[in-house]
DNA sequence: GTAGTTGGTTGAAAATCGAAACTGACTCAT
DNA sequence: ATGAGTCAGTTTCGATTTTCAACCAACTAC
């Protein structure tokens, strides 16, 4: 485990918590609907024993949750939580990058809006205007309680 | 490394690159201008041969190129290239998605709407019906990338 | 000369991972 | 009721990775 002095950092936080070399196929699975311990350890490849760990920890986090889908014999399946679903834009970012710089351009898979069929793309969103916002439109800042060192941020 | 038969989804040959527990990290850093071999080991508190190894990764990917900043003696630093930068969107979701659910609300750097002053969500976007699409509505298809392999030289 | 900085390399110990074997609860077919 | 099969794990152990510390080389500054 990583014990960092005073890094206050969300990305650092998250990556602590999802950002090993599984645990976000995992979810690009229960996104994909994929949600039974053996369809995932089949699908990925992983050893169980590591599934087994990773789907504690999501668990624990609060980002999947284990719900039975059957009795006799009892039966689990792993879903998503809100804050589990909260993922799917950096789930779709990787995704986009990859379709572009690794793929060559050519989706492998394409995510598609179920209402129209197109293609989806990734927005900054304003929740306040309730519209998509350009580049040139963004502002950065400090946020609450938190320290920003000099250096240039460019995210 | 894993060496997979044909990966049919580019989250997958994304995370394959970039996947690991600290090349996140390294690139964030690389973000916000810490460019230097020593400033982020000490940063990350990476181990140096880790760092060595990641970097010549990202380099041999294009991600990063190394770039003289002095001469006697001889200095490089690390930068990211415009395919390291287009993993912004990636790295801002990522650091989104914490600032709400593992930081408490409390981000360190906000991204806010010049109009409003809001801070930014980044959001799966359809570019047909306008609006932003939640994680049910999302459906996913095979692309035009499917069947071709990840050999080198296609990309 | 000595000390300090930067950007590494090397090697051993510790932690983590992967593959396979094993378990336990249950079903279903004979 | 015996035997085979499924699902969801746990256990074991050898292989791989990571960490930690020491070392190195080129150069600067004193």
């Amino acid at each position: 485990m990583r014990t960092q002095p005073a890094v206050e950092c969300s990305i650092q936080r998250t990556l602590d918590l999802i950002g090993d070399r599984w645990t976000l196929l995992i979810l690009r699975d229960l996104f994909r609907g994929v949600r039974r311990f053996s369809r995932i350890q089949e699908d990925l490849g992983i050893a169980k024993n590591l599934l087994t760990d990773r789907l504690g920890t999501l668990v624990d986090a609060d980002i999947v949750e284990k719900v039975p889908y059957q009795d006799r014999p009892v039966r689990h399946e792993y879903r998503l939580t809100e804050k589990g679903r909260a993922l799917s834009p950096s789930l779709l970012a990787l995704m986009r990058w990859g379709d572009r710089y690794v793929s060559g351009g050519l989706a492998p898979t394409e995510l598609v809006h179920d209402e129209c069929d197109t293609r989806l793309e990734l927005q900054p969103w304003c929740t306040t205007c309730n519209v998509p916002v350009a580049p040139t439109d963004i502002s950065s800042r400090p946020g609450p309680g938190r320290h920003i060192g000099t250096e240039e941020t460019r995210v």
